[in-house]
DNA sequence: TCCATGATTCAATATCCGTTGAAATCTAAT
DNA sequence: ATTAGATTTCAACGGATATTGAATCATGGA
């Protein structure tokens, strides 16, 4: 994961609705959820669903399928996992992540 | 960690400029770095470099301790573990990262 | 074909962000 | 007290983002 990856993917996660619309995708798993029933569940209207859909989608955190009418979308967890991983690396230096085990930093 | 929190984590991170202030100040380590050293390596300006470090304090990523005419800025370990683990357990319910992808620990 | 359903797109608006340069603040040395 | 150094604050501007409601598109059933 490079950084105009991250950057996309922090961006995408640092909106309420949308972070909500990624914890619900990832209880649903690989069968996802119709735009429809994420918008409802989440409390807002469709164009907002879809407008923070697509930027989701455009994130690479989430991806999309066609099921008759409905548009069916999915969390992406090799992505999630990569920005975990994109974290670790960039910004902990493998640091473990449990708090308790983390060098006591005073500043 | 919050809601409140993981979003103003993500959000402060979502900017180029401020995700290398936190990379920077992480291979810093416990000594941190002078706002100024920090706007020379970025090769930004000192009121660029200032209203971003604010940023990052305010979301909590970073704190500040002033030595004599300096404020010297240093990466909180602690709050970028608990940005990894309230990504594991909100995003990923704690399971899949490839455990090959994660950095050893390194020198 | 005609209609209903599920969802996206568009336009308008308001708000938030990032950048810039100048001015102000705060600290230390002379 | 004056000056220099380090950094922040301020105001202004342009560009990006979020929300809303109406219009449009795509699909499937009668």
């Amino acid at each position: 994961m490079d950084d105009k990856q991250a950057l996309a993917a922090f961006a995408a996660l640092s909106q309420e609705t949308r972070l909500n619309v990624v914890r619900t995708l990832v209880v649903a798993g690989a069968d996802g959820l119709a735009a429809g029933r994420i918008a409802e569940i989440l409390g807002t209207s469709p164009s907002n669903i879809s407008f923070h859909l697509k930027e989701l989608e455009h994130a690479g955190l989430i991806s999309m399928r066609r099921d008759s009418r409905s548009l069916i979308y999915s969390a992406r967890f090799d992505a999630i996992g990569n920005l975990v991983s994109f974290l670790l690396k960039e910004c902990c230096r493998g640091l473990p992540v449990d708090q308790e085990q983390l060098p006591s930093q005073q500043a």
